[in-house]
RNA sequence: GGAGAGAUGGCUGAGUGGUUGAAAGCACCGGUCUUGAAAACCGGCAAAGGGGCAACUCUUUCCUGGGUUCGAAUCCCAGUCUCUCCGCCA
């Protein structure tokens, strides 16, 4: 949610900064519907303070005249109203501005890539997808899984299964007791209001896979990232500046529609409606966002290290960041199969974005109440972490070493093949 | 699912129709005292929005939405949420 004061005063600038950002909302007629708002409510309340005059004199000649004034005011507020739900309705549906470090561009093709790391091994075979390697193993069945559920979904088993297990056991270690993130394990649904403040809604109910309950309860959503929840751990708080930065990690079953994606990564686990990931959240002073970020980073792209799996950082462009976020950077591990890199975690500043939508704040230093700065990030997925693990661990055989970062959690097993050991 | 209780400022918690934006306490900020700190004492301290260069000022807000009234935290109706007890259940 934007500062309609920092709109209404810098308006050019920003809608020439948003004109960078894949937004489609309207906001021409913002300023017109602006305006008309506050002179209804300086018409309004003048109206109020008559009536609140009549009403303290106790003059019971000009009772008649308030009831007048009354019916005045109600009509007011109505159209007032209505202005207000409009504006409202465009405002909560523009993204976030882009911060000046962040390149411009449409899209995934202006994203730089700012570092690479991590030793591709060459093989003198011809790798296998992780797929075609799960399901030699026996161990990565999606046939079963369209069975029981439908497309995007996959039963993964024995010893992949373990993997998996370890895998997020291994960041959630990595990250409390290295990183200093608290664990929690919260709820895997979200109300309409905890969904409407990280930015999920109004605009990408699509994406969402909503309960389906009575219709007088309150709506709930399955969390498409622990994002959602732990960020809203601090909805409607004015936190104690002492106890910032607040940094959270949780690993969470993800569920998204993935909507208009389809045919796009129809094959194997990349893209699921499902999946397991181990998410980020720092909450922090404002002015600390761009610092966070970096350390934020820091901490996803160490578990890789650790896995000693090859990877790049890049920056996204304005077009190609997500809807809340002012600056992200996007961690790419290498697929062998796919000979390229894909996505594994995505660390985005969101700015006082959130903080607005969710009414988070501390005070700060002149004891005034200030939103607070907001940061998520994957650390890393889990889903796509097997993957990677499996395509760049794979040997002639088919079978798959366990990196060695990992074998305090699998029961020192260094090897999943078929021969069970 | 059955029965009951409740929702007030950052927190705890008074308040049942007329300067109540709201007592008191805690927390927080400033000061006195102290070598320093603590304690004690004194003072300050809600938020959002509108107008004004500013000092300032106006409006709204005691869960939400309606209603009664000249006037509502307080009365009426509807709803939401929370808690307790019983039942059922992982």
């Amino acid at each position: 949610m934007h500062d309609l004061k920092y709109i209404r005063e810098n308006f050019e600038i920003f809608k020439n900064k948003i004109s960078n950002r894949n937004n489609n909302s309207n906001i021409d007629n913002l300023l017109d519907l602006d305006k008309k708002n506050r002179n209804l409510i300086q018409e309004k309340e003048l109206l109020e303070k008559k009536k609140k005059d009549i009403s303290k004199s106790k003059d019971e000649k000009m009772f008649e005249k308030s009831k007048e004034i009354s019916s005045k005011i109600k009509d007011l507020s109505e159209e007032q109203n209505n202005i207000k739900l409009k504006l409202n309705s465009i405002l909560s549906s523009i993204p976030n501005l882009p911060h000046s470090d962040v390149p411009d561009g449409k899209d995934e093709n202006s994203n730089k890539v700012i570092e690479t790391k991590g030793e591709i091994k060459s093989k003198n075979f011809i790798e296998k997808s992780h797929y075609e390697l799960g399901e030699k193993l026996n161990m990565l069945d999606f046939d079963l899984a369209t069975k029981t559920t439908g497309s995007r979904f996959v039963f993964v088993k024995d010893k992949l299964a373990m993997l998996e297990r370890a895998i997020s056991n291994f960041m959630l270690d990595i990250h409390t007791l290295e990183n200093g993130y608290k664990e929690i394990s919260p709820p895997l649904m979200a109300s309409e209001n905890t969904m409407y403040g990280t930015g999920q809604l109004p605009k990408f109910e699509n994406d969402q896979f909503e309960i389906k309950l009575e219709s007088k309860e309150e709506r709930k959503f399955l969390i498409p990232t622990a994002e959602v929840i732990l960020t809203n751990i601090v909805k409607n708080k004015i936190v104690k500046s002492n106890e910032l930065p607040l940094r959270f990690v949780a690993s969470t079953p993800c569920f998204r529609k993935e909507a208009g994606s389809y045919g796009k990564d129809t094959k194997g686990m990349i893209r699921q409606h499902q999946f397991y990931k181990v998410e980020l959240v720092s909450i922090v002073e404002n002015s600390k966002c761009l610092d966070e970020l970096e350390r934020m980073t820091n901490c996803a792209t160490m578990i890789l290290d650790k896995l000693e799996l090859p990877y790049r950082k890049i920056i996204l462009c304005t077009g190609d960041m997500g809807f809340s976020a002012e600056k992200t950077y996007d961690i790419e591990v290498w697929l062998p199969s796919e000979k390229r890199y894909r996505e594994i975690s995505s660390c985005s500043s969101c700015g006082t974005f959130q903080a607005r939508r969710m009414n988070s704040r501390y005070k700060n230093e002149k004891n005034e109440n200030v939103f607070t700065g907001t940061l998520n990030g994957s650390g890393l997925a889990v889903g796509r972490t097997l993957i990677a693990i499996m395509e760049n661990y794979q040997q002639q055989d088919g079978s798959i070493i366990v990196p060695n970062a990992l074998r305090p959690y699998m029961n020192n097993l260094d090897k999943i093949s078929t021969i069970s050991s």
